[in-house]
RNA sequence: GGGCGCUUAGCUCAGUUGGUUCAGAGCACCUCGUUUACACCGAGGGGGUCGGGGGUUCGAAUCCCUCAGCGCCCA
């Protein structure tokens, strides 16, 4: 049977990953054997898809493959993450297009939609991973909202209430009007926006004098409750302990003094708004100062509005200013550049705002979870980000943990008063009636008299458990799964989460099981496009990785994805790149079409060429798999795959194949051909974790397997060490090919005719590898002289001359020309090796080794020179 | 404003504590070749004063200073 000239991905892909399933080689149970873990960064659940999945579940399906390969028990948690504030976003805008509004229906009904909408849309980008190749463990599929992940959430909510850690605050939050929720700091994303410096003047009460501030957001003056100037500003001196009059709403404020205000920016006077600015809040609980929030949660304006009750923020902006010009108070209008943040989810411009929140205090938690980086218990790869992570961790802030959302974990706190600290915490309804009955002191109480807290908890919040929860391992700390996988092994994420998620599951994973969550972090860089941009749905700028995967097969892919991404890099990504990876499936199959294709003869005696040739190749692939290791040991996969794919493009197609291949029309002897597939064999296991599809389809192909024999539970090769020389010699061998094909393409010699070739062997060359010379080259003779072949092409290697005879005249000048310029050159070099070595202080200060090659390159320029000078003098 | 990092061939990047083949790879480019696995091929080739300047050293892409440009994080 001969195989297609061209590799067909994806019949290939569709029947081993079936293949793979059907046999459970993803499945992972505890045994005696070592695990080696990782739990996916779960995706969002109603997610597709793209770039950035692309690699990095490409990068942990290339060390779980290989780990399973290295005789590891291996298992890949997968998973997807409900997402909170995405989910709910995109459930209320379904609603909203089927003419339903949030608010107008129960949160029970809100919740049933979401579900459903969970079930309809969750899982597709599982199904995408298959697609990938990823070898997850699907039977241990988790979501966070899974029965025992949320039992998990809510025990650990509990737990560090009752440890005090968690306490509700009247805080300064981010505030998204538009999705009516608080945010974190870190989903809050600031933009340079163009704006306005508008000064306004506030008169001076009881006199006519005015005072001048400057302010971007002139709409929040109605919530003005005071003036700051600095106490060091002799401009202001006059108006200590007087008082300021608020346009528009008259209100009395009072100037007060604080080192805060810089004197040099805008006027040097600061209106005090504690309601809607952070730094404003902090200085208003110094001086105690009225607190006056003028905003609805949609960010229109409330009664404090006056006439612009229920007008937006931005529409206020614009009339407020029209008025304050009418009535005089606008001095002038600047142009200023500031920094605004938004909503990372909705875009939405974040206003400040004071409300009831849940904290987690971060200070001593986070200690052990800074230690554990500093002190390499674990590693972050690269090792730059060490830094960013220590800055964050040093300088932590506590964590708002509630949202105001429906879709999430619901907050376990029960109110059964009115009373701003009558509630209780407590992981079911049952437990916090008998604890409320307790705290309130009525008997009588019953559930209905309780009203849990309608919030849910931050994403992340659940997702910083993963790790932990994944294997049960908060409800049931001492279950053998959890005992056995965790710490996992390696996290494979992108840089924008870690403070978001990998600090924290690093925090959760020494305060619920004293004992880091995973030994290594690698983190992948940003995908952009050619121009550097960033890959986004909104840009369009991202190639959808299914068409990609048809185009150009799911190993291409991988390959591609691989092919350019050093660890915390960002990867420039180019379609090119796919080509290149399905161009290097396509010569690893083509490789096995040319084995395949053979005829097998075990009457022929075992060729002397092919054997020199399949123990150059054992060496060479032994080396090459040194290398492959240490660039795997230290989370170099770009560097791991190009040597594998060197090693396969050119030492084994190349060389290796080349030279064992059997004269046209033969039989290969068995022996070599035996040499061969062993070879090959060992190629494709460590091709496997690269290209899982195409290497396992070769090895099906070659023989009969059995279920146990597949090679994805193949075993990694055993390197037995190599003989540096012998590979020395090939390079020489190769080098004198080189120069007989370069005087073949100088003089339009056809590699169909065969040459004579004469040398001088002044290197003492070992001549193992004269037959393959011989082969490769089409040399018909080789001889070895002692001088040199008159009326000859030549060549050199270090100070080995060799001559090629051919008919006819040889350009006797343009020979003399090249050889003059070889010398030159070589003369030249040296001179300045011997410059270096006549100077004392390199002699006694360099090292002996530096010194020993400074001398042996002396010795071979010296031979070589002598060589050259010779060959010119036989051209006289 | 504070912190971290980057600048090496046309592009994307290696270059490990300063010292092995006058600085490497892949891609791209140029030339030649349809030789019986593969044109998603083969053989060969050109291309960098390692961002600028200064310093330390026998020796610097590598260490120090400085200037310029770029990026990221935090405020």
């Amino acid at each position: 049977m001969s195989l297609a000239a061209k590799y067909s991905a994806e019949s290939v892909e569709n029947k081993w990953y079936s293949y793979w399933m059907e046999h459970g080689y993803f499945h992972s149970e505890v045994d005696e054997r070592e695990p080696y873990t990782i739990v996916i960064p779960p995706p969002n659940v109603t997610g597709v898809l793209h770039m950035g999945h692309m690699l990095n579940n490409t990068i942990q399906d290339v060390l779980i493959r290989r780990a399973r390969l290295l005789g590891y028990n291996a298992l890949w948690v997968p998973g997807t993450d409900h997402a909170s504030i995405a989910t709910e976003a995109k459930v209320v805008a379904k609603l909203k297009a089927e003419g339903i509004e949030k608010t107008d229906i129960s949160r029970e009904e809100f919740l049933e939609h979401a579900w459903e909408w969970t079930h309809k849309h969750g899982g597709i980008i599982l199904e995408q991973l298959k697609k990938l190749g990823a070898s997850c463990d699907w039977d241990r599929t988790k979501f966070t909202m899974d029965d025992d992940l949320s039992a998990s959430v809510i025990r650990v909510f509990v737990d560090l209430f009752n440890k005090g850690l968690i306490y509700r605050g009247y805080r300064m939050v981010n505030w998204d009007p538009q999705a009516l929720t608080t945010l974190s700091d870190e989903e809050v994303i600031y933009e340079e926006k163009q704006g306005s410096l508008y000064h306004l003047n506030y008169k001076i009460e009881g006199s006519d004098e005015y005072l001048t501030i400057a302010t971007t957001r002139p709409e929040t003056i109605l919530g003005d409750t005071a003036i700051c100037i600095n106490p060091e500003d002799e401009r202001y001196t006059h108006l200590k302990g007087k008082k300021a009059i608020v346009p528009i709403c008259n209100r009395v404020i009072p100037i007060i003094e604080d080192e805060y205000v810089t004197m040099e920016f805008g006027t040097g006077c600061l209106k005090v708004t504690p309601a809607h600015d952070e730094n404003d809040k902090l200085l208003g609980d110094k001086h105690q100062l009225e607190v006056i929030d003028i905003f609805n949660d949609d960010a229109t304006l409330n009664s404090y509005g006056l006439n612009y009750q229920g007008k937006d923020r931005f529409v206020v902006r614009k009339e407020i200013v029209k008025e304050l010009k009418e009535i005089g108070a606008l001095e002038k209008v600047e142009q200023y550049t500031n920094k605004v943040g938004t909503s990372e989810r909705t875009g939405a411009v974040i206003e400040p705002k004071l409300s009831d929140q849940w904290f987690l205090k971060m200070k001593d938690i986070s200690k052990p979870a800074l230690e554990a980086v500093l002190d390499k218990d674990i590693n972050l790869v690269p090792e730059k980000f060490i830094n960013t992570y220590r800055h964050w961790m040093e300088n932590v802030r506590d964590w708002n943990i509630s949202r105001q959302l429906w879709w999430g974990h619901q907050i376990p706190a029960y109110y059964f008063g009115d009373g701003k600290e009558d509630f209780v915490v407590a992981e079911t309804s049952e437990e916090a009636l008998s604890m409320a009955k307790e705290r309130s002191g009525n008997p009588d109480l019953t559930i209905e008299n309780l009203k849990q807290d309608p919030d849910v908890l931050d994403t992340w919040f659940s997702s910083w458990l993963w790790p932990i929860s994944v294997f049960n391992g908060i409800m049931e700390p001492d279950n053998k799964d959890i005992n056995y996988y965790y710490p996992t092994n390696d996290l494979v994420t992108a840089p924008e989460i870690l403070f978001f998620w990998v600090a924290r599951m690093i925090i959760a994973g020494y305060e619920y099981r004293d004992d880091k969550p995973f030994q290594n972090v690698y983190l992948t860089g940003i995908v952009r496009d050619k121009q550097r941009r960033k890959m986004s749905k909104s840009l369009g700028n991202s190639p959808d990785p299914i068409e990609l995967m048809k185009d150009y097969g799911a190993d291409g892919v991988r390959v591609g994805m691989l092919l350019s991404s050093p660890a915390g890099n960002d990867l420039m990504f180019d379609i090119d790149l796919c080509k290149q990876g399905s161009g290097f499936v396509n010569k690893i199959w083509n490789a096995y079409r040319l084995i395949d294709g053979w005829e097998v003869s075990s009457e022929l005696p075992a060729s002397e060429t092919g054997a020199v040739a399949l123990n150059w190749y054992r060496n060479k692939f032994n080396s090459a798999l040194a290398e492959i290791e240490d660039h795997f040991s230290k989370y170099r996969i770009s560097d791991a795959l190009m040597a594998t794919y060197k090693l396969i493009w050119d030492d084994f197609c190349s060389w290796l194949l080349e030279m064992v291949k059997p004269a046209f029309g033969q039989p290969i002897d068995r022996s070599t051909y035996e040499g061969v597939i062993d070879i090959l064999e060992n190629n494709l296991k460590i091709l496997h974790p690269f290209v899982p599809f195409v290497s396992e389809e070769i090895w099906q192909h070659i023989t009969e397997r059995t279920p146990e024999e597949a090679l994805i539970v193949a075993s990694w090769p055993e390197s037995d060490g190599f003989d540096a020389k012998l590979i020395n010699d090939f390079n020489f061998a190769s080098e004198v090919i080189s120069g007989i094909r370069t005087i073949r393409k100088e003089k339009n010699i056809s590699f169909k005719d065969t040459i004579e070739l004469s040398v001088i062997d002044n290197e003492k060359v070992s001549p193992e590898f004269d037959a393959v010379i011989a082969k490769l080259g089409n040399v018909s003779d080789m001889n070895y002289v002692a001088a040199p072949l008159e009326g000859a092409l030549t060549f050199r290697v270090k100070s080995n001359e060799y001559f090629i005879p051919v008919a006819g005249a040889i350009n006797i000048e343009e020979e003399r020309t090249k050889i003059q310029e070889e010398l030159a050159y070589t003369e030249g070099f040296l001179k300045s090796v011997q410059k270096k070595l006549s100077n004392e202080r390199f002699v006694n200060n360099a090292p002996e080794q530096v010194v020993q090659l400074e001398k042996n390159k002396e010795a071979d320029a010296k031979a070589k020179i002598e060589t050259l000078k010779a060959s010119l003098s036989s051209l006289q």
